[in-house]
DNA sequence: TACATTTTGTTGCAAATGCAACACATAATT
DNA sequence: AATTATGTGTTGCATTTGCAACAAAATGTA
């Protein structure tokens, strides 16, 4: 997964940030981020740490919108945090940088490190939205069934093993793929006895062939 | 909607066509279109016209993954084109471009409307993303009418009225929701009956009051 | 206009799912 | 180490949903 500074070395990517005008910021565990963050045309930046985007509905589901690893952006439509409904939490000690949509936008591409920034910026706005698309392909599988079995698929595929280690724990997965805990719960069991996967803790192997 | 081409005039457009080595393709209505497009790093560009991206699953479930119009890119993960679950097909006669995606990051950014382009490409990204997380969002609802009041409400705040025309057929917006049609059916008269919603062709008008 | 194709509305029924409630296990905190 | 909080597995049950099948309506085509 390409970082944002990828092939940017240190000074530069100093000057880039001084350019956009980035705020730093850090938070620590567990901590709720504030409402600054959430204004539109903002673009915030994970550096270390790791962050949840989460949604919460009326009726109190909660949904894990996204999960930020160090060199995802956020924020601006690239994730959302239109409204209110959404919060966001870092799951661990976080440094992250706030930085201006238009100011991107209006970055002029003079400097070699600018354009190399834009395309960073490209390849991470493709990748995310490769992840957005499979997260699509597994919603709308109309079974739980074929829901996880999409989901392990994907998995499996991108570490290119039958053998993957479950990047939640299963009630953050359950939010993930949108089904009740307890009925994911039962139809993993269903999975175990038809003799199609093994789960020890995390791990999970696939016993069938994919096609 | 911004173009992929705004505020570029139509000589450099066609300059830029040149550089990226692009393609031009013509289809007419209801033409599937061809594996060549469906290759990895390949960024289709729709001119005219409108294409929909449709996955079949191995049980024949029809899924509308992207809906395709003017100044639309899909391909190169940008929409999913991956494997050969995958078909597009023209609703309409439509012209396409096709680029390599390598050529979009490897362009030189020097002359002003290069980085103008880059800008766009930009922009286009970032709109795609919004849709995808508005399809994720009523994905996520659990039940048929939570997805259909999901969805009628983004529609009516993206006209800002609460009356708009859907710009699917019935059948269509079953497999856009990813539910039974049938289902979906049966759902809609509830909700007339419980008098939240007017249907009169494909004009929907919501008679309460979104919070 | 007549015919063929596609879309829509409806319904019965079986199967899948969400929900609630609980005990047990595991992890975090003091 | 003791206590608290969080995560997991399980089950009964009511409800929702998908599926199949069909007629009526709408649309497209010869």
């Amino acid at each position: 997964m390409i970082n944002l500074f990828h092939n940017i070395e240190g000074k530069n990517q100093e000057k880039l940030l001084y350019t956009l005008e980035a705020t730093r910021l850090k938070f620590s565990k567990n901590e709720y981020i504030l409402d600054k963050i959430t204004e539109k045309n903002i673009v915030g930046l994970v550096i270390t740490g790791s962050l949840q985007i989460i949604k919460t509905d009326y009726s109190g589901n909660r949904t894990i919108i996204d999960e930020l690893k160090p060199a995802d952006i956020f924020g601006s439509d690239i994730s959302p945090l239109r409204g209110n409904e959404y919060e966001i939490f870092t799951k661990e000690e976080s440094v992250i940088y706030i930085i201006d949509f238009d100011s991107i936008l209006n970055l002029s591409l003079d400097r070699h490190y600018h354009q190399q920034f834009m395309k960073n910026l490209l390849e991470i706005m493709n990748e995310k939205m490769k992840m957005k698309n499979e997260r699509i392909e597994i919603l709308t599988k109309k079974s739980i069934r074929n829901k996880l079995l999409e989901y392990f698929n994907i998995e499996s595929n991108n570490v290119g093993k039958r053998e993957f280690i479950l990047p939640f724990n299963f009630t953050e997965l359950a939010d993930f793929l949108a089904i009740d805990r307890s009925a994911m719960s039962r139809e993993i069991k269903y999975l175990k006895e038809d003799g199609l996967i093994v789960v020890k803790g995390k791990r999970i192997t696939l016993l069938y062939d994919k096609y």
